[in-house]
DNA sequence: AGGAATGGTTCGGTGAACGAACTGTATGCG
DNA sequence: CGCATACAGTTCGTTCACCGAACCATTCCT
């Protein structure tokens, strides 16, 4: 494989993980999986992303046991975060932190509380009521502050503007 | 500017942070920076990566006030992260340990100690002996038990197989 | 059986990345 | 001073990945 996705010459642990989840809306995708999206129609109308590209980056994560495909109602099958694609949480939850407090300016549209005792999540992944480390199973979305409603009509949007726990499937 | 790093739709806190530093290379000039490449050619040779890509990424992270571009030592200009660049450690140090424990069978290439105290620090950013949270300034990256020596021959790569502070200046 | 939804694949056009060459300025050296 | 080297980019032609629209096969619903 050439050189869509590589970073050649660079032997740090970085430039690997960016050669995996580096790529145009992998992140995003990964995103909406934690979110509960798991097929691949809710990807695409969701995303935006094209169909060509969301099967490419799809098939890519599951060869590197990011995410795995596995049968679902109906003969469907679905796309679940594995372990491995669960240990990026916290790169996704500081991604978010860092854009909420410097693109954010009416605070942010989605916030992390602990399942537990509902406290807010800090970006370090602790409950700032409770103290405890909130892993991404206990964590529920709901909207915060600077929420304006579903940008898009799509179900998934309009799902996403309900409290809802990570990993938990949608609707 | 039509659709090269934007993703239309997505009103997420971590789409719009996408937009800043998710195109290619950017997130790994970062990573430079925070382990104190300043100039364009240190950059260039460096990461390998084309010269019109290095000159626009900059270019653009000075415009979004992640870089400060302020005047060097013998009129050559120099690339510094400004407090917005450095709140981004978090989602660089949480990439290099899932990269770390997915992609580094022989452990970490480097590992990121504490200057106070010389405890490992954690991929939640503190310090395994202390406890205290390790800013990034007094962090020290020193090379880990998976470190082969210097893949380039550049002044860069040797300059980090020696244990150094974070954000300091090489050579 | 007919129609819609799902989960893709195929295809032509466009824009970004690539690598090499080139420009202009500043510094170092004999 | 004259020359070489380093630096900090810019320019340019090629290649490649992304884009959007259309198409296809299977399954579900009525």
């Amino acid at each position: 494989m050439a050189l869509p996705r590589e970073y050649p010459g660079q032997s740090c642990a970085m430039a690997r993980a960016l050669e995996i989840v580096g790529e145009r809306w992998t992140l995003l995708i990964l995103r909406d999986a934690f979110f509960g999206v798991r097929r691949f129609s809710d990807f695409s109308r969701h995303l935006g992303v094209p169909r060509a590209v969301l099967s490419e980056r799809l098939e890519f994560l599951v060869a590197e046991g990011v995410l795995d495909r596995v049968p679902g109602p109906r003969g469907r099958d679905e796309y679940l975060l594995s372990d491995k694609g669960m240990a990026l949480w916290p790169v996704l939850r500081a991604l978010a932190a860092w854009g909420d407090v410097h693109y954010s300016p009416a605070g942010p549209r989605r916030v992390f509380t602990h399942a537990g005792c509902g406290g807010t999540v800090t970006p370090g992944g602790h409950c700032a009521d409770c103290g405890a480390h909130v892993p991404v199973g206990a964590t529920v979305l709901v909207p915060g502050p600077g929420y304006e409603g579903p940008a898009e009509g799509d179900a998934i949007s309009a799902a996403l503007a309900e409290p809802h726990r990570l990993l938990e499937p949608l609707g």
